[in-house]
DNA sequence: TTGAAAGCGGTACCAA
DNA sequence: TTGGTACCGCTTTCAA
């Protein structure tokens, strides 16, 4: 048996046991009312089959005894959950966070809330985070992947999967795929570049994902007038772009594209060092659409993600639970500022 | 009764009836093995008091089933979760954000995740969405909050409350509070422009929670051969440090400090354009930490927030769940860039 | 060494 | 209009 005690003016129950605080349950709110749990039930959930008086006597003590139900209990009872997984990458201030961010506000208005986890190293970490999650989570959307194949971690979890924008997934995976079409944006960028007199177009960025974007942007373009440059570089951040600062501006190059907006923001802080104008001495674009392009010197011009259609799409498949995987994939745009 | 196939090579079970997973339970092991649930329980946990025959065939029943415990169910009986909720304002690329995910790689360290949501608009929309929470999260921070009284809005919800640095809370407030002493960083900041000759100190924000350290501050440098400038601003965004570029060179200050690093940056650009050099003609500091900072021309002076002390602190009452409030404060720090 | 059974809190079918 | 009750999946006490 368990006692209660009114605590204090606020109206919170407690166990005269123990300090932790009890939440109030259907139980108590029966027996205080001199009903059934079944009645309490109805009375909350507004359904036909009970008196006004009965209904407004129990809404009264529920009230007043602070009743909040337990979700965890209604989700493990209608095996279903309003949350939803989001793994993301680690790389603070990255593009990750502000995609997940808009993710979470979307599906705030859908009343689902994120659970939100950082991908593993190993694989085995990986898939020991998604079990915990198991029972809490009807879908998990995955804004980052390693070299793993999904099949094999994910053998036998329970939830749906989303991945975003993880190009090393093979096209007859299993899963639900959003995909991000890089060279539709870098594609009008280079447009831009053409058609504002440049000539000299180098690439700055590793051999990775973003390369075919690139290359299939410029080979819709071949025939024109323009020179492809390409420099290598092994890291994506801002000094790997400061410090090509010197390479680039021996090459003669009159604009330039970046892998990532970090680098671009690298280089700009290596021009202002060095009093190179931008874009008069070299145009610059980044990719990622990074907010802080809004308000570096100058304001960088780059390509920006489909967060918003992308967000939607998971949004969408979370609730409806879709059975069979989709691929889907949605463009990149151009987004102009100073630096062009 | 419900028929289980093998589901291709993965071997994931699925019911036949629907598309639906079906998540293996304990109890489909306990059948297919011959023993009971009890058994299948000791054999997972790895408890005494069975068989190693039995255990062997119970652990690869479950491996070959794909068993994935449902965490739901587990909290439910345990009354306990490993889930904690993170409340977060809604400016996007701010601090919050930062914060929430230092926060969120400490939790995991320590076997938990957050469930994270926006602070809602009005009292009745936060507390539903924390009720919504009730049973899946014990511990709840709070990086934002509004001009509502916090025993009010969370009468009777059943988690344990952390305020972060949400000044307007009553210092008698029942929840635990996690307080920032802006005055420390910002006195360093000030001595350390004293210091570097600046005698014609400006202070660009607006009446609000960041005065106080900013005046305390001030007043323990009184007697000082310096001269306090406030400029008045209502907002604390980028716009608005631009915007207040032309007033603040007017006021022939020789330094000048932001309430917000987004306003310094505001006024970098402004600066920028105006081709006034800084820190020769002005030294600039600002306010938060702003990771931006690191790359912005030139890189930008500021006061860091304690992020790592608040947040393992918070891990600390996850862990622990005090009973009473308690309030601790930690200091700022001054970081010093190339803008003073 | 094993298993039956009583919960955790909420939902909803079925009978009264 | 009501209430009894069997779940959801997991944990743990207690008895065999």
């Amino acid at each position: 048996m368990t006692f209660y005690a009114m605590y204090n003016r606020c109206q919170r129950w407690r166990s005269i046991e123990s300090d932790k605080i009890m939440a109030v349950t259907l139980k108590q709110i029966a027996e205080e009312a001199g009903v059934s749990i079944r009645t309490v039930n109805r009375a909350l959930k507004e359904q036909t089959g009970i008196g006004d008086v009965k209904r407004q006597e129990i809404l009264e003590a529920a009230a007043r005894m602070g009743y909040i139900p337990n979700i965890a209990a209604r989700n493990l009872r209608l095996r279903k959950s309003s949350f939803v997984g989001i793994v993301t990458g680690t790389v603070e201030n990255d593009i990750f966070i502000r995609k997940s961010h808009d993710l979470q506000q979307r599906l705030e208005v859908h009343g689902f809330f994120p659970i939100v986890g950082i991908l593993q190293n190993s694989p085995e970490a990986a898939r020991t985070m998604l079990s915990e999650w198991a029972g809490m989570v009807d879908t998990v959307a995955l804004f980052a992947w390693r070299d793993w194949l999904p099949e094999d971690v994910l053998v036998s979890l329970p939830q749906q999967f989303v991945f975003v924008d993880c190009p090393m997934i093979s096209p007859k995976c299993k899963f639900h795929q959003i995909k991000i079409d890089r060279s539709s944006g870098i594609k009008d960028a280079i447009l831009f570049l053409l058609e504002s007199g440049r000539s000299r177009i180098v690439r700055c960025g590793s051999i990775g994902s973003r390369v075919e974007g690139v290359e299939k942007a410029f080979r819709s373009f071949r025939g024109r007038d323009a020179e492809k440059i390409l420099i290598e570089t092994g890291g994506s951040e801002f000094e790997d772009g400061y410090k090509l600062g010197k390479s680039l501006m021996e090459s003669k190059a009159d604009a330039v594209f970046f892998d990532t907006d970090r680098m671009a923001f690298g280089f700009l802080k290596y021009a202002w060092e060095a009093g190179i104008r931008i874009p008069d001495d070299i145009a610059v674009v980044g990719f990622d659409d990074d907010p802080w392009g809004n308000y570096s010197c100058p304001s960088l011009s780059t390509v920006a993600h489909p967060i918003a259609e992308v967000n939607e799409k998971i949004v969408e498949l979370t609730e409806r639970r879709s059975a069979s995987a989709e691929t889907i994939i949605f463009p990149t745009k151009f987004v102009q500022r100073q630096s062009v």
